[in-house]
DNA sequence: CTGAAAGCGCTTACAG
DNA sequence: CTGAAAGCGCTTACAG
């Protein structure tokens, strides 16, 4: 099959290839009534314009780029990114932008697709994900002067627009509702300690237990995984003065945990609180279904993916905030039993 | 920042943009020493060709298409749709391949946006996934000669490339054991009907179960959401003569299973034997771990994404299977309390 | 082995 | 409002 051009279109709508163009484009420069025509022959003859050749004529790339920096395991078992996808991609599609994606190994890896797609003008901008504190890719993507939105912030975002979501409320709604259910110790099993989130979220735990007096509050690291959630789990239950409630920061952590606390002969909520962020539908798989904290992903990704668009289109970098996580109490969490 | 473009490279070489394109691509028609000296000098100044320029001048656009049509909540829960773009992923990477992605509503969006690519010009190829028994989207594939390669098979693939597992031999190894340990009630709840590994599936259940002279072996439907996938369970266990052993086509649904199971007070595995299809890193995470049948996703998409390279480069299609999915036992089986 | 030139399919000033 | 033409940055026959 023959692809058909705008040459084609052209000639059976009898008029040049510019005319054909400023038609497809809704700029002015033909009549209400030939545009209509064109418009209509080009559907008829199965036309788009080719993307190559649109994107040489100096007009954009009508693609978007991402790079995912988690390796093949974690990457498919955290619903988030998923989610974060789907969203991403329902505004895009809908503007008929195209969706880039690639997995990179390492922060440096990342920045040298960037450094690619830029070169190869394959994107018209990237969305950047698990925003650190220390970030290369800032600066790098600033040199490149690639259009770009971090999801995630607001802080060590340089220049660069970016969406975020407060990190720090929902801990301190959580330690709140935690302590008013009668907990005393209470642990938190972190992310990753070099993602930025992590760090808002380790200090508002710190700030939050101090004022409420728990001199107990403890955090350990893991690093997303099942594996690493269920040892930091089985570490907590086993020291002396175990805690009555831990906070998880995904989901899969906190479900490993709930099944190292069967392991180990603990009921929960009875015996042990659980409460994970990240909230998916796998909180809801499990018995008890777990107190979670969240919020709409794909909606966060829509919006990270507008703003693109309007940084692509020429819009000044802004930082917006989207919605905060809240809090779904749900069979996992209770009073602490000896209480 | 400004791109540097081939032009730029062949003044600083002192030779023609032609000599620069052979140099860059490895055609005979300049010295090893040119080659050498331009490659360098790309290196250098950071200079990768122009997709848009490269995929214009007649050349591949350098991107495969993937559309997935699952709603967004599934999409994110199933580990192995993120698995098999990891896989996907690492081999086209390899080969300075873009993945583009799309999520779509349902076949009929899907053919539309395979013709769009096609008009764009936007990918080399597509890979098409969950495979339906009349599925629309091979013969819309045949007719606009996208090269494609069909993630499924054997079967209703027409004359496309496809990558494929046995799904009958899995199913067929997991009745045997479940009856090796005593089980007389095995019950599977299924997927999607529409999809062709489903209907596999359910005919080489049905034939085992009859050979092996089960006279309950029944079937439900489902749609791989842990809601689906509770509701299916807590048919099936609270009919007379309840099974003894279930056999789920997902992991979320078996995990859902599982809950159900304990909400109801049943023994898993003495009251309950359970066994996960898709076997991934969320069966080990609850407890007790699921027994499951699996293999290697990223292999499997890596494989689907060598092939429609070679289909890409010419060479004819052709249908070769995978890995076939082994059977991991885990705490969810055993004989049954009754036995 | 190298250079000059056409052409891929668009967009966009520039004349009419 | 429309047509003819240049140009985007490559690739690839075609001469030398």
């Amino acid at each position: 099959m023959k692809r058909p051009t705008i040459a084609d279109v052209a000639r059976r709508a009898g008029v040049s290839k510019g005319a054909v163009s400023y038609a497809l484009n809704g700029q002015p420069g033909v009549s209400e009534a030939t545009r209509r025509r064109i418009l209509d022959i080009a559907t008829e003859i199965g036309f788009s314009p080719s993307s190559a050749a649109r994107a040489l004529s100096g007009a954009t790339a009508n693609a978007v780029g991402l790079a995912l920096c988690r390796p093949a395991r974690t990457l498919g078992i955290e619903p988030f990114f998923m989610e974060l996808i789907s969203g991403v991609e329902a505004e895009l599609s809908a503007r008929s932008y195209a969706l880039t994606l690639q997995v990179v190994a390492d922060p440096d890896a990342e920045i040298e697709v960037y450094r690619r797609w830029w070169a190869e003008r394959r994107v018209d901008g990237v969305l950047l994900c698990d925003l650190r504190t220390e970030d290369r890719r800032v600066p790098a993507l600033e040199k490149l002067q690639l259009p770009a939105v971090v999801i995630g912030g607001p802080e060590h975002t340089g220049n660069l627009a970016h969406v975020w979501s407060d990190d720090a409320a929902p801990l301190v709604e959580t330690v709140e509702y935690l302590v008013a259910l009668g907990h005393r110790r209470i642990a938190r099993v972190a992310g990753l300690p070099s993602l930025q989130h992590t760090r808002v979220r380790t200090e508002a735990f710190t700030q939050v237990c101090r004022r409420a007096g728990l001199t107990e509050a403890v955090t350990v690291w893991s690093d997303y995984t099942g594996e690493e959630g269920a040892r930091a789990t089985r570490r907590l239950l086993s020291s002396a003065g175990r805690p009555t409630a831990v906070i998880y920061d995904n989901d899969v952590m906190a479900i490993a945990g709930l099944s190292v606390a069967q392991e180990m002969g603990l009921a929960v909520p009875a015996d042990l609180s659980l409460v994970a962020w990240d909230d998916s539908p796998l909180c809801r798989l499990v018995h008890p279904p777990l107190t979670a904290l969240g919020r709409d992903i794909p909606a966060y990704g829509a919006h990270a993916a507008r703003l693109l668009l309007a940084v692509i289109a020429g819009q000044p970098a802004s930082g917006t905030q989207d919605e905060t996580a809240h809090l779904t109490p749900r069979g996992s969490t209770a009073p602490p039993r000896s209480h």
